[in-house]
DNA sequence: GTGAAAGCGCTAACAA
DNA sequence: TTGTTAGCGCTTTCAC
């Protein structure tokens, strides 16, 4: 169907046989030149395309790679299915980009029809199933995970030192001057993110911040979330000249909340984020962040399905972008 | 491959032929209720579940389509996939993502490879192949544009208004009591973005606002063109008082360059952008925007590809949001 | 170096 | 209502 002309209708155009066309078309060396070349001929003048899809079911690989992300419209996770889409291009494998949005029943779903599609490898970002739905999935095909996010043993992983990240953060905070600091962490149910919190206090803990000296919110890992929890924070009057946000979508609603209330950025307050979007750089007052190499990530999550082992992993660096969102406190 | 059993497996233990078990799978009414009973036993038994390629190779539809977008890690076009797959969810369909990544010849890679995949359907996000490349697809399959970028007879159509819509947030403007009214427009060559870019003139136009005091700027299509366009405006010294840019993202750099420069938004300058991406509410001055139904535009392009016809189209409506970057002038 | 034929897992006539 | 048998378009032994 895909053009209508298939390898049969190139053999007899040719007038060779069938295995042979299909030798030429897989470059197998055992083929005579003439043949060779009267077979690409009649490719050529009948505008042949082999069928991936026969091709898959002859050879029982596809070639294809499947990405499960939390919310498509995410700068964050757009990086990483840019980044794995590169790579993959780069070794001819096409990567299925799926956007779960919250919903376990659609990753579910997702999961199951890929399988059916007997997509080559798996790569989940912050998956929301429990461990277990996903465990018998090992052995069946690779699957990393970008972020430590379940506990599957055998599965692969690409992700960056959180909690390093985070005290990176915090410690170029101290090194401002800053020492009551706030932070605003995330509500959700994710590794990445707790560790990010985590971080957080052990930077203070060893800079010899006393707890009470720590403000901290949960809050939503969304624009709104970040607002509501600044508000939250504002609130408690705590006089803290600092804030860490554990990602830079909730930095950019705590941001707003800090104007809303009339409190300058990053005069009266500084505010640090975590990720690194592509927005990060371009906001009015451009966000200081720990920034994670999200395209990077994502080729290394395809690099190691592809060529990787079972419960093999790989750590990417961050990095500190300093920017205008922090300044020593008043 | 799938997990190892095939529907032969599922007839031999249920004791009856292969046309059978297909027969329930696909839920054909002529099989017998205990037939019907004992083959659905056995597929749970061995857990049996049906290869999508071998169905596809067998059926010749794939219940797929492909969607190619500019960029994956622009929030606008994330809504759109999301919109796509969810309608696409819903019908039982599948939708491929790609992202291009103005790399024309990786479009063209990526619509060979997803014909070559038999999707049903191609659904395209301002394409920057010359339409003659596109053409031949329709009949091939049916082929769906989300904005009218490129001129290929047969194909559907899923848009805004955009010329309607930019005059509708200069009309905005104007109503505020602005006259002297910049523009920030795509330097990209693309339909929708012109578009918005007539409507500002056509605005003016029917407000009796002399070209003169009109001072407009192209860039490119992104936060840092935005930027700087906005500081050569600056430079021109033209002493407007609201501008108006093409697309969020753009606007999100102009509200930079204003900060940067010591300009207040909207005190001093007001500014309205295009889109309404997912950001724009949550900015420090929340965005005046006009609100393109994105997720809808792209539901909308599933179901003009898998119900309507060629040549059909369907023009959604826009909204003004207005919010906190926009004000009359002092 | 090349052809013949089986098989990948399924659907869809066609019979019975 | 059910079984049988061609295919779908390709790859891959196994001979020659």
């Amino acid at each position: 169907m895909a053009s209508g002309v298939s390898i049969y209708d190139v053999a007899n155009l040719a007038g060779v046989s069938l295995g042979t066309v299909s030798r030429v078309l897989n470059g197998a060396p055992s083929v005579g030149d003439v043949t060779r070349q009267k077979v690409q001929q009649a490719i050529d003048t009948l505008g042949y395309r082999p069928s991936t899809i026969a091709r898959s079911l002859a050879r029982g690989a596809t070639k294809t790679l499947a990405m499960l992300v939390p919310e498509l419209n995410n700068p964050l996770f757009g990086d990483l299915a840019e980044g794995a889409q590169d790579a993959a291009d780069d070794s001819d494998h096409v990567v299925l980009v799926y956007g779960i949005n919250g919903d376990p029943a659609r990753e579910r779903r997702y999961i199951s029809s890929v399988l059916d599609r007997n997509v080559d490898a798996l790569v989940l970002v912050g998956s929301i199933l429990p461990a277990a739905e996903l465990k018998p999935l090992i052995g069946r095909l690779p699957v990393v995970q970008i972020g430590r996010q379940q506990d599957i043993p055998g599965s692969r992983i690409v992700d960056v030192d959180h909690e390093l990240g985070a005290r990176t953060a915090v410690q170029h905070l101290l090194s401002l001057g800053h020492r009551r600091i706030g932070m605003i962490e995330g509500a959700a149910d994710n590794r990445a993110v707790e560790d990010r919190g985590r971080g957080f206090h052990a930077a203070l803990d060893a800079a010899g911040v006393p707890a009470r000296e720590r403000v901290v919110v949960r809050a939503p890992l969304d624009e709104a979330g970040g607002a509501a929890a600044m508000e939250q924070l504002l609130d408690l009057d705590a006089r803290f000249t600092a804030v860490y946000v554990v990602t830079d979508l909730m930095a950019l609603g705590a941001m707003s909340a800090l104007e809303r209330n009339g409190v300058s950025v990053p005069r009266e307050m500084s505010v640090i984020g975590f990720d690194d979007i592509r927005i990060s750089m371009h906001l009015p007052v451009p966000l200081t962040t720990v920034r994670q190499p999200s395209r990077d990530l994502g080729a290394a999550a395809v690099h190691l399905a592809l060529d990787g082992i079972d419960g093999e992993s790989r750590i990417l660096p961050t990095e500190l972008m300093v920017r205008a969102s922090t300044a020593p406190p008043i």
